[in-house]
DNA sequence: TGAAATGTTGGGGCG
DNA sequence: ACGCCCCAACATTTC
């Protein structure tokens, strides 16, 4: 009976640290199979984008490789989940299935119904936490429903939280028997090929949980005591790049909280960056919970009245939002990291989101589909609350008519122009006076730039000025029904 | 986790 | 010296 094994169902934790449902198993003595089966239909629309794949392919390598580490094997499958998991239990007798929890909106129907099944086959099929801090139905109002307003939420979840203590990597894994089938990774095509674009996302990341603890403890010896500040700043490294790893799961968020604090005790790091920085830890919180309780946040407004909106279609602005050639430098600094890296500073998101859902008017849910497809962090949650957020249309988002201009947030969060440069080496000669508008740089200065507008980089595709009047009037029919 | 329009104040130039 | 105007600089309101 002892010797029965439990699978260890892999999904969005690529880690072996702080891995409750890997931890639980491990303590039983059974030997541990580790599985993760790539299910390209249970999604639906949201299959895993471009940039995802590239990212999972590396992340899944990393983990295979620390699994093999410690004389196990990580098992892959292709195919439908359940079915999958059957068969698993099946070929290796099984007593359980550990599994971490999931938000997604398929996810609690997937997990409901594969609970019924192993009940019936006399299988364990034993739930774990470890994605959040915190499950959604233990922050509710006083009246029972859930939060839709962050400070609330923040307020509630920061009064009695403290973090719980990490549970260590396993020292020893068993190996399945060699019989166990196993797919191979690149069988399944994650990489790009013919073209590879992936070159810009391989010299900036490192995938894999060594990556992101590395990343951790630069952040925190580093960037973290000016993180409250600096985070905003698009020419400093001031924020902590661990979106990938959190997405895919290589690092707890409790790992980053107590990393955070711990910093804060030795080295009286300021309280106000490490306070900013656990906030964001629980915006990320705060989405997941809006998802669970609202499953069809990636496609609905959260605000009913948004159904209403009358966006536009033009294509061709969309097809220039996502080459990055607007003609505003700071909006196509932007997109221009998003395709070379698979990621865009936080501060630079809300720029091009704000430009495309206002300037552009474009629907904020084309929007979210590219940055699903191009970003490595792509997170269901995150990308839809925060799209509904810049769009006006979330529960408890920035106000329609906030919308940035995309100069003036340049010369605050770029001042000199050294993200524009980096990103847009066309410009790379304008002088940061003139960087934000070339536009309105005259003639000589341009000249000696080496820049002529619209052939060396685009003139504006939108007036700033017109295109704010034209999105307020857009929004005066919603009030008004017209 | 805006920006623009509008309102107010106060210093300085100037007749 | 005085009132008037101009216009930063800052504050408030509006979108």
């Amino acid at each position: 009976m002892s010797d029965r094994p439990i699978i260890v169902w892999y999904r969005n934790e690529l880690r072996l640290q702080d891995h409750p449902a890997l931890s639980a198993a491990v303590r039983t003595a059974a030997p541990v199979f580790p599985v993760y089966i790539l299910d390209d239909e249970v999604a639906g629309r949201w299959k895993l984008g471009a940039a995802s794949r590239w990212w999972l392919a590396k992340s899944l390598e990393a983990l295979s490789r620390d699994i093999a580490h410690r004389g196990g094997r990580l098992i892959l499958r292709r195919g439908d989940t359940l079915t999958e998991l059957r068969r698993l239990a099946e070929q290796t007798g099984a007593r359980a299935i550990h599994f971490t929890r999931g938000y997604e909106p398929w996810s609690a129907a997937l997990e409901d119904r594969a609970k019924r099944e192993f009940d019936r086959l006399g299988v364990g099929f034993r739930r774990y936490g470890g994605r959040l801090l915190r499950e959604p139905e233990e922050l509710c109002t006083g009246s029972g429903t859930p939060y839709q307003v962050f400070t609330p939420f923040w307020r509630a979840f920061r009064r009695d939280y403290t973090v719980p203590q990490p549970l260590p990597a396993p020292k020893r894994l068993t190996a399945p028997p060699p019989g166990l089938k196993s797919d191979a990774l690149a069988d399944w095509d994650l990489l790009p090929v013919r073209p590879d674009w992936s070159q810009g996302l391989a010299t900036t990341w490192r995938p894999g949980e060594d990556g992101a603890h590395t990343r951790l403890k630069d952040f925190v010896s580093g960037a973290l005591s000016g993180y409250a500040n600096d985070r905003d700043r698009l020419d400093r490294s001031g924020t902590s790049r661990l979106s990938p790893h959190l997405t895919f799961g290589e690092i707890s968020p409790a790992a980053c909280w107590r990393a955070a604090v711990d910093a804060l005790g030795e080295v009286r790091r300021s309280d106000q960056s490490v306070e900013t920085f656990l906030k964001e830890i629980v915006w990320r919180e705060f989405s997941h919970s809006l998802l669970f309780y609202f499953p069809r946040m990636p496609e609905q407004p959260l605000r009913e009245e948004f159904e209403a909106f009358r966006w536009t279609n033009a294509m061709d602005h969309l097809k220039a939002w996502q080459k990055g050639k607007t003609g505003y430098p700071i909006v196509d600094a932007g997109m221009r990291e998003l395709w070379a890296t698979g990621y865009m500073h936080n501060r630079a998101r809300m720029i091009t989101a704000s430009f495309l859902t206002k300037d552009l008017l474009l629907p904020w849910t084309v929007g979210e589909a590219w940055f699903w497809d191009t970003l490595v962090d792509a997170d269901l949650a995150n990308n839809a609350a925060n799209w509904q957020w810049v769009a006006g249309c979330g529960a408890d988002a920035a106000p329609f008519f906030r919308i940035f201009n995309p100069v003036l947030q340049g010369e605050k969060f770029d001042p000199d122009g050294d993200y524009i440069r980096r990103w847009i080496p066309e410009l790379a000669r304008v002088p940061a006076k003139d960087i934000h508008a070339p536009w309105s740089a005259n003639a000589a200065t341009l000249k000696q730039a080496g820049i002529e507008l619209g052939e060396s980089y685009p003139a504006p595709i939108v007036d700033h000025k017109a295109a704010r009047k034209r999105a307020l009037e857009r929004y005066e029919d919603l009030r008004f029904g017209r």
